[in-house]
Formats: structure tokens, C-alpha cells, sequence
DNA sequence: CCACAACTTGCGTGACGCGCACTATGTGCG
DNA sequence: CGCACATAGTGCGCGTCACGCAAGTTGTGG
């Protein structure tokens, strides 16, 4: 077989996907006060598996509740590369972005789970910097600046996934009632520029 | 006692301080890829306390190691607020944000254990995000912003401190020569503005 | 149809986080 | 000065967890 997915692959994402979205689903119904009583005999119980399998994919429960956002964050990389190589960088990213963390419009309540539980603080951290990696090599390639000697990709990209995460604490607020696109727009023009800095 | 602190509070921070010194030193000891060796029953060992003790402080091995990096986040905020109010919001963090991450030049190995080993990358994150909050309450305070409106001065401490980490990286990055102080303004002048874009 | 590879599972082990109760050490007041 | 109170340090015990190991099970390719 020659698929761009094997059956095996296919199956591997599956219950990876099936532990992850038990694992999240688990923690929203326990609310973010009760996050210990969520065991990891539960989850792998929800998704079908043994609890030996459930950390054969993850090793922890906060890994395994934030693995959804942390696959949307790979994606971003990607999703700027497929926008026009001749729009401006600014332009280009915040087309990019809106595009990736709103299609569809995000989950509130997991939203507001991962980032405002003080026991998932540091995967939600990682979660959202794992754009950086692939979205500074993008910027790179857009701006044909060497991310080994300029700090401008780098240093972008993390600025775009700060006000990535800003955006949805400030999309969560109690009282906000704006659409999340409109507030990542906001938070993404206080840092994009539309060149890097002639030096 | 009317002190600053009375004597329980100065014993309280030194047994945290020498926790979170020994758990890095054992960490450093051990190299980044026997992180798992550091046993929580050695930094206690280490530090002359029970190991009941230690979770007191800390509720794993990765926090107290990253405890250091953490508490001198935490005084960014103050560090900004310190610079004369009529210097230009750019200037002002530069300056402060060098003067805070260059007393001394910060220990290398320290940094390097810190930033590249995947099981305190969490932590890590946890430890320089901690800037943000105060930080943003300063900018905002220095720009006559109100931080609930208006994303730019949460957006801006998020995108400081994200570039603070990449010019970690960087400073870390083999072959490199040049002080942290010089990386660092490097890496700040890609992302903060002179003053917040009006609107 | 068969051999090989990858995934799943059960079991056992060592370590950890933390609640609880007790002791010891500062602190403030009469 | 001494006595009551608050707070930090400690020992013990329990439940949970991560993970190595060695089967068993299910795709894959010849």
C-alpha cells in the first residue's frame, strides 16, 4: 500500500486522537478545580485502550489535554507558506494565523480549560511555542533572511505566538463578545512588522 | 520586628534558595541526559532538609531547578519601572531588561541545562513567561495604556519575553562570541516599538 | 502463505506528590 | 520575662504514576 497513510499510521492517529480528545473531554467535566480526580485509568478507559497504551502516546495528563492545540501550533509553519510569496510579511502572517485559529472558531470552554488551569500552565506554554520552530524557517524563507545569523525570525515568530496566546485570554474574558478572528487581528498588529529591519 | 523581612521569612527564602541551588547543581552534575537520576531524596540530601520538606517548596524536581530563572523574571516589571519615565518606551526596556539579564553575565551552564533539556521545557517556558504579567502592568503603566482595552501592552511583554528567550538560544548557540548584553539588544530591537501604535 | 515489523497489553517496580498529625522554632502580648 | 499562638520542619502512609520488559495481536511485503 502505498497511501500517504498507511492503515497503521491511520489507526496510530486514531487512538492517539481518541486518548487525547478523552483526555480533554475528562478535564472539562471535572471543571479546572478538579483536574487531579481525572486518573489515568479514566482516560485510557474513555478511549478504548489500556492505561499502558494511553502513555505509550503520552506521558502525562497534561500532555495528553493539550495535544490538540499543540497540533494546530505544528500547523503554523505550513500555513504561512501558503499564502502568495509576494504579500507583505505582516499582511501575510495575520491572513495566516486568523486563517489556522479560526477554522473553525475555537472550542471556548477547552480553550479556557488548557489556558487558564494552573496545573496545565506549562504544557499550554508548550503547546502554543511549538509554532515557533516551523513558523521562524517560514519567515525566513519569506524574508530570505538566514536564521542562523539574524535573530529577526526567531524572534518574530515567538512575538506572533505571544500574541497568539494574549489574543485568547483576551478572547475569554468574561464580557468579551468579539469573534476570536477579530481579537487575533488586534493583538497581531501590535508586532508584526511588514519588513525586517535593513541591518 | 518591623524589618523588610523578619527572621522566619529570611530562613524561608534561604531553605528555598538552597533547595533550588542544589537541585541545579545535582542537575548540572548529571549532565542534561540524566535528568531523571537527580533523585528528589539527593536534593534534599543536598540541600539539609527532609524531603518532605522540599515539596513544601516545590512540587517537582523541575521547578526548583528553574526556581532561579523564575525569581528573576519576576522582577522585570520592577526593572522597567525603574528607568526614567520620560525615556522612550524601546530605550527604557532595552536598558532595563539588559541591566536585569547581564548582572552578572548569566552562568552558562545554568542557561544551557535550563533551555535544552525537553523535560524542563516546560518549566523553562513557566520561568521567563512569569515576566509578562508585571511586565505588561509597567508598559501599560509607562504608556498610559489600560491593559484591559488595549492588547498592546500584554502583547508586547509577551513578544519581550519570548525575544529574551531567543537571545538565550542564541548566546548559547556554539561558536558564538559575543556577550549576552550585545544578543540580547539585538534580539529587543526586532520587536518593541517607541511607542504603541495609535488607535 | 509466511516471516517480519509495529502496535497493544499485563505485570512489576521504583519514585513521587501530598494529606495528616506531631514537634520545634519564631513572634507578639500581657 | 513567660505564655499562648502562628508558622516552618518532619515522619509516615497512601494512592498514583511512568516506564522497562516480555508476551500476545495485528498489519505489511515478499
Amino acid at each position: 500500500m502505498n497511501d500517504a497513510m498507511d492503515l497503521r499510521a491511520r489507526n496510530k492517529q486514531a487512538t492517539r486522537e481518541a486518548i487525547s480528545h478523552a483526555a480533554l473531554r475528562l478535564a472539562l467535566e471535572q471543571g479546572p478545580h478538579g483536574l487531579a480526580l481525572v486518573r489515568v485509568h479514566d482516560i485510557a478507559t474513555a478511549a478504548g485502550v489500556s492505561p499502558r497504551t494511553y502513555n505509550n502516546y503520552f506521558s502525562s495528563r497534561e500532555e495528553a489535554i493539550c495535544a490538540f492545540q499543540a497540533d494546530q501550533s505544528r500547523r503554523a509553519g505550513q500555513a504561512l507558506r501558503s499564502r502568495p510569496g509576494d504579500e507583505p510579511l505582516d499582511q501575510a502572517v495575520v491572513a495566516a494565523m486568523v486563517e489556522l485559529y479560526t477554522d473553525p472558531e475555537p472550542d471556548k470552554a477547552g480553550l479556557r480549560m488548557i489556558m487558564s488551569t494552573p496545573e496545565l500552565e506549562g504544557e499550554a506554554l508548550k503547546a502554543f511555542s511549538m509554532a515557533e520552530g516551523p513558523l521562524a524557517e517560514a519567515i525566513a524563507a519569506r524574508t530570505g533572511t538566514d536564521p542562523r545569523r539574524d535573530l529577526f525570525p526567531a524572534v518574530t515568530a515567538a512575538a506572533i505566538a505571544g500574541a497568539i496566546r494574549v489574543a485568547g485570554r483576551a478572547w475569554l474574558e468574561p464580557g468579551n463578545t468579539e469573534s476570536f478572528a477579530t481579537v487575533l487581528r488586534r493583538a497581531l498588529s501590535c508586532v508584526v512588522p511588514a519588513a525586517p529591519p535593513e541591518g
